[in-house]
DNA sequence: CGGACTGCATAACGCTGTTAGGTATATAAC
DNA sequence: GTTATATACCTAACAGCGTTATGCAGTCCG
């Protein structure tokens, strides 16, 4: 994108590999923005990852609804004098929970990947 | 499984995080053991991440195939006096290439998470 | 008045891995 | 001899995901 990439299976299997990890950055997101919503949560991934990740409002939007399903995350409406309503969410004590449990998968599968990848740890 | 999780919702994002690496350590697998097949590259991947990671077939030979289809890998049957025949399956030059390329992204992939999981380099 | 940005939502689509089968040989256990 | 396990490949049906495309709507700038 940035760089000038233009290989389609390359692109694919990058986008393969880049989503399985949203919804953990969705998840960590919110719990470093405090209450939040779904167009900040886009635009702080998008600056730190130094513009790299570029969510869709549509792959967002969908997630936050499903992690509010399950108790992980809860929302509220809010009806500014000024502006556009928003939606805000954030972790609930169960959520923070799993989020350090999924964080704790994350790290171990960083660790398996640089086994099998880098040949690290054998 | 091995340890005693059962929770459905963090099982389901296990697998989404993992499987967008899939395809890069089927073909690392393919890198690692020359000359190889199928099941073979189940097997290497399940030892070289100390049995967390297990490819299902039905997984494995499609992506495999794919792979064959776009001149990834090239493949060519053995008929053994014993045994059953085999289908094995090895880089081309541009495959060879191009696992170089994903490579980096995964690196660069992974730098990135750790940007926004792990708050290194900010 | 038009464009860019903000802010949320849903429907249709394509692509993946999973689940669940099928076929088949070799070997060890009972 | 028959059952179980390991080896070795394949395909079809299904569920779930992100992408694409689209809609609505307020704010601000030129």
């Amino acid at each position: 994108m940035q760089s000038g990439e233009s290989n389609p299976l390359r692109e694919k299997l990058n986008r393969e590999m880049r989503s399985g990890l949203y919804a953990l950055f969705i998840l960590k997101a919110v719990e470093e923005l405090g209450d939040t919503y779904g167009y900040e949560i886009v635009k702080y991934i998008e600056e730190r990852s130094g513009g790299r990740i570029k969510l869709r409002d549509a792959t967002v939007y969908p997630i936050l609804r499903y992690f509010t399903k399950r108790r992980v995350l809860e929302s509220y409406w809010t009806e500014p004098d000024v502006g556009l309503p928003r939606k805000y969410y954030r972790l609930t004590p169960d959520g923070r929970r799993f989020l350090k449990e999924l964080f704790e998968d994350y790290r171990d599968l960083k660790s398996v990947a640089e086994r099998i990848l880098e040949g690290d740890g054998r």
